[in-house]
DNA sequence: TCTGGGGTCCTAGGACCC
DNA sequence: TCTGGGGTCCTAGGACCC
């Protein structure tokens, strides 16, 4: 998907189609997770630190995210993927490998020779991207080739809004003249790493050989990387796995120096992570405390128990003891609690398992209750930039920004033009949170 | 300008075992 | 007396991806 936060936020959002449009996190410390096309004309990019961002791009819409509504419309497309074969491995929200010779046009492809093999491909890319669009109103890329690698370099040829079809046989003359840096698996480190060696374009990395990269970069980083530099790849596709780990962290507004506040924080971190362990139905067996100092360096400590558990307290209580060993001197910047080694909970009996599937589907709720006792007092609303939310006058809108006691909001939906903007009370009793709208006008639906 | 949050995989040393 | 070889598990750190 092409920008997908932002552009599920440009199409929720009538009033911030065509303008720039920055999701992320809002606090002195928050990174871009997505910036529109319109914003990235100014420089913003993922990752970036949301102060450059502003002083970037000041006039952009500045929203933290929305994942209730990131993951429906991701449903959406991963339902359409599906459709087109059972193999279907998503990477995150809004991207994913499909094997199509293993769905239904798969026979027609292994007997198409390659024209006709091309035609075939490319007519269910650009079907798919046609579904897509009609469904979400959103638009995504297709990269098409005979391997996930050159799949993966296509589909950024193809962004945005196209498709790229790599025909087999092309790879390396695809490949060859590309910087490093554009295999999937060659970051900063190893970029550096290898320019210090004067290998800075894939054919260079080709002509290096095997031996070479494996001096360079170690086993395993070194023979995939060479594999890759050839333009083989045979790894498959493989359906959704299930998670090795779980974790939940937090970087504090301000370092926290207070050893008794380091250790609530990581209790309370500890108990979040139980939460969402025991909403996937696992249990764990190693408790790995995450510590990032004020000069930001990050030391992980970790415990591994005689067997899996997703006992509260028995993980709060190891985190606990993990954090009364580090040294916090100068303050820390970051905590996170990290369950790893699962498994999956078989003594339980079917009744058991069907109360807490229950209870999964309220973990979200649960989690945002949780937050709200930890300051019973301060009991303000707190509205986000992007909220979702309903007037009981005004019907539904968002958030745009609050402050001083109050709250902006502009009502508008998906379906509508560019709406109004109107100022409330932070406690006006009229405004309520409220769910995330589908992009596509429900069927049957009138009103608007 | 000052660096999120959720993950995966790899490496390396030491303990331990046969 | 002067110290094998191989395997697994645990811990810590680091690179990378979205």
């Amino acid at each position: 998907m092409d920008a997908f936060f932002a552009a599920v936020e440009q199409a929720a959002k009538p009033s911030l189609r065509g303008k720039p449009v920055i999701v992320g996190g809002l606090g002195g410390r928050g990174v871009v997770s997505t910036a529109s096309y319109e914003a990235r004309r100014f420089g913003v990019h993922s990752a970036m630190p949301m102060a450059q961002a502003r002083r970037l791009c000041p006039n952009a819409a500045f929203l933290s995210g929305r994942f209730e509504a990131y993951r429906q419309n991701s449903e959406i497309v991963m339902g359409l993927l599906r459709q087109l074969s059972p193999l279907v491995q998503p990477l995150s929200l809004d991207e994913a490998f499909v094997d199509l010779e293993a769905g239904p046009y798969g026979p027609a492809l292994a007997e198409a020779d390659h024209a006709t093999g091309e035609r075939l491909v490319t007519a269910l890319g650009e079907d798919l991207r046609a579904d897509i669009e009609r469904r979400t109103g959103l638009t995504g890329s297709v990269g098409a080739a005979g391997s996930k690698l050159m799949a993966k370099i296509a589909s950024e040829r193809a962004k945005p809004d196209g498709l790229v079809l790599i025909e087999p046989g092309q790879e390396r003359a695809v490949l060859g003249p590309m910087p490093v840096r554009a295999l999937p698996g060659i970051g900063p480190a190893t970029e550096q790493v290898l320019r210090r060696a004067g290998l800075n374009t894939v054919a260079e990395l080709a002509e290096a050989g095997e031996a070479e990269l494996v001096q360079l970069l170690g086993r395993a980083h070194g023979a995939g990387i060479f594999q890759m530099s050839i333009g083989l790849d045979d790894r498959p596709v493989v359906p959704d796995q299930d998670a090795k780990s779980v974790s939940v962290e937090d970087t504090f507004e301000v370092d926290l120096a207070d050893r008794d506040r380091v250790l609530r924080e990581v209790e309370a971190l500890a108990a979040r992570c139980v939460r969402r362990l025991r909403a996937a139905g696992r249990s764990g067996r190693t408790v790995v405390l995450k510590v990032r100092r004020f000069d930001f360096s990050t030391l992980t400590r970790s415990e591994t128990l005689r067997g899996p558990t997703d006992d509260e307290t028995v993980i709060v209580g190891t985190a606990r003891r993990l954090a009364e060993q580090v040294d916090i001197t100068g303050g820390v910047r970051l905590l996170g609690v990290g369950v790893a080694q699962l498994a999956d909970y078989t003594q339980e009996d079917l009744f058991a398992q069907a109360l807490r599937e229950e209870a999964a589907e309220h973990a979200e709720e649960a989690e945002a209750e949780a937050v709200e006792e930890e300051a019973p007092e301060a009991a303000v609303r707190r509205w986000h930039p992007g909220q979702d939310v309903e007037h009981a006058e005004f019907g539904p809108g968002w958030v745009q920004g609050s402050g001083v006691g109050r709250v902006t909001v502009r009502f508008e939906t998906p379906w509508s033009g560019p709406g109004r903007v109107r100022t409330f009370a932070v406690d006006d009793p009229a405004l309520e949170p409220s769910r995330a709208l589908p992009l596509r006008r429900p069927e049957g639906s009138s009103d608007g």
